[in-house]
DNA sequence: CGAAAATTTGACGACTCTCAAGTCGAGTGG
DNA sequence: CCACTCGACTTGAGAGTCGTCAAATTTTCG
C-alpha cells in the first residue's frame, strides 16, 4: 500500500518554508540547497545536538520529529523554543558562530546537515536563497515574540492551549494530518518547561482543558474536535507564523 | 561648552553592532550603509513608527532614545522587546515585509531610514554587510530567547533587575556612561508591560529592590552602585548579547 | 495654582509553587 | 500470566506570588 514510490527523502528540504509565501525563492534554489546537504541521520530521544557555546561548522535541518531549544539555570531547564520538521535548528549559529541555548531531541528524530562553508558559497551566489534562509530565522524570532506575549498575557491552561494551537498550525503548513489528534512526544514536564509553570501545575492545567471540553491531552497527544474554540480560548492568531494566506492583520 | 565639534551625526551607523565582534564586517561596509541612509528625523514620545501588518519599504535605525516593540490584545499592551541606539528597529520587515508587532517611541527619539531597495542592492553587492545585518536580527532573536527564559524563571523583582542589567550591558556596548545611574523614560507601567506583571505589582517589585538595597528606581532611572549584586540577583549572564569579550559559556 | 499622570498603599481573591503521598501505565523478570 | 519497577501522572494541603478594586499621595506640566 505504501512505499511503492517513496518521495519523502527525495527532497530533504521539502518542508523548508512550506506553507509560507516563499516569494522569489525558486525551486532551483531549493534543489541546490538540497544537493549540498549530507545524508539523513537518525537520533534517539534526549540526544543533545548542540550545546550552548559550541562553535558550529554545520547547519542542521529537521526532517522528522521534534527538537527543543533549552536554557539551563541552577539545574532547572527552561524551554525557549520548539522545532518541527522543515526547520533549520541551528541556522542562527551560521552568523552567530555559537548558540546561546542547547538543542535536544524530544522523541526519535531525523536530521540532515550542511556545512557552513557550503552555505556561505550558496548564499553568496544566490541572493534569493540567502533571503529565504534569513527569512526562516526571522520566523523563529516572530515565534519567540509570540511566546513572550503568551507568557505575559496567559495563564497556564491558556498557555498550553496556545502551544498546541501553534503546533497545529505549523504542522498543518507542512502537510501533517492533525485534524483530530495532534501527537507529540512531550511529557507534562516538557509542557511545563515550555510554559513556564511547574510540572504539577501543568497537570492541573491539562485537567482544566479537559474540564472545559476543549481537548484531552494524554501522553503528549491532544485529542479534540474543537480547534476553533481552543484557539479562541488561547487568544491564538496565526498572523505571526507568516503563512501564505493573509497578512498578520 | 557643547556643540563646538559635533561628531555625533558624522556616522549614523556609529552604534550599529558596536561592542560586538563585527568579524569580517569592514569599515567600508559601514560607510556605504551610512551613505545610503536618509536625514535623521526626530520623533516625540509615544509616536508609533510602525503598526503591525504595515507593508514596509524602508528600514529604520535608532540613533537616540528608546523604542518599544509591543503586541496588543483585548486592549491590553504587551511589550516584547526594547530597542536602544544602534539597533535597526524594523529590519525584520526587510525580509518579512510586515511586522507582527508595533514599534512605539518611549521618550523623544531620533532615527534615520534607508529604503529596502537600496538595502537590497547593498546586500547583494556586499556579502559581509548582508551577514552583519542578518547577525543583528539574530541578536534580536537571542534577546527574545532570554526574555522567554526570564518570564519562565524569574519573579517580578528579578525580572525588573534583569531588565536593567540587560540595558546596562547594551548601553555600555555603545559607549554610554551608566556607571551609577541608568536613565530611561520608562514609567512603572512600561516596566510592568515589559515584565508581564500588573503596574501595581511592578511598583511593589521596585520597592522590593529598594528594600534589598540593590537599587533605587525613580522616574525610570535606576540608581545603584551594586551592579554585580543586581546581576547576580537577576541571574544575568551577558553571553546572550554576544559581546566581543568571551563566548557565551 | 489646578488638572492629569504617575506612584503608593491596603485588602482580598485568584493563580501558582512546593512538599508529600498516592495512582496509573508500560516494560521486565520470574 | 503475575509480580515488580520505574517513570509519568494525579491529588491534597498550605504558603507565596500576583491581580484587581479602591483610594490616597506625589509629581509633572500647562
Amino acid at each position: 500500500m505504501q512505499g511503492l514510490v517513496d518521495t519523502s527523502e527525495q527532497f530533504l528540504t521539502r518542508d523548508f518554508l512550506a506553507g509560507r509565501q516563499r516569494g522569489s525563492f525558486v525551486t532551483e534554489d531549493l534543489q541546490t540547497l538540497d544537493a549540498a546537504m549530507g545524508e539523513p541521520v537518525a537520533l534517539p530521544d534526549g540526544h543533545r545536538l548542540v550545546a550552548r557555546g559550541d562553535v558550529l561548522t554545520t547547519a542542521t535541518i529537521l526532517l522528522e520529529g521534534y527538537v527543543l531549544a533549552t536554557i539551563h539555570r541552577d539545574g532547572r531547564r527552561f524551554v525557549v523554543g520548539v522545532h518541527v520538521p522543515g526547520n533549520f535548528l541551528d541556522l542562527h549559529g551560521f552568523a552567530l558562530t555559537r548558540l546561546d541555548h542547547d538543542l535536544v531531541t524530544s522523541g526519535p528524530v531525523r536530521i540532515a546537515r550542511v556545512s557552513h562553508d557550503q552555505l556561505r558559497e550558496l548564499t553568496e551566489a544566490r541572493p534569493h536563497l540567502a533571503r529565504a534562509l534569513w527569512f526562516s530565522t526571522l520566523l523563529d524570532a516572530a515565534i519567540h515574540r509570540q511566546w513572550i506575549r503568551n507568557l505575559e498575557a496567559l495563564d497556564a491552561p491558556q498557555r498550553i492551549a496556545h502551544l498546541f494551537a501553534e503546533l497545529h498550525a505549523r504542522l498543518t503548513m507542512i502537510g501533517h494530518n492533525v485534524a483530530r489528534t495532534l501527537r507529540t512526544p512531550f511529557t507534562q514536564t516538557d509542557l511545563a518547561d515550555m510554559c513556564g509553570v511547574s510540572a504539577i501545575h501543568a497537570n492541573r492545567a491539562v485537567a482544566r482543558l479537559r474540564e472545559l471540553g476543549l481537548g484531552e491531552i494524554r501522553r503528549g497527544a491532544l485529542y479534540t474536535d474543537r480547534w476553533d474554540d481552543l484557539r479562541a480560548y488561547a487568544g491564538f492568531d496565526a498572523g505571526y507564523l507568516y503563512g501564505e494566506g493573509q497578512p498578520s492583520r
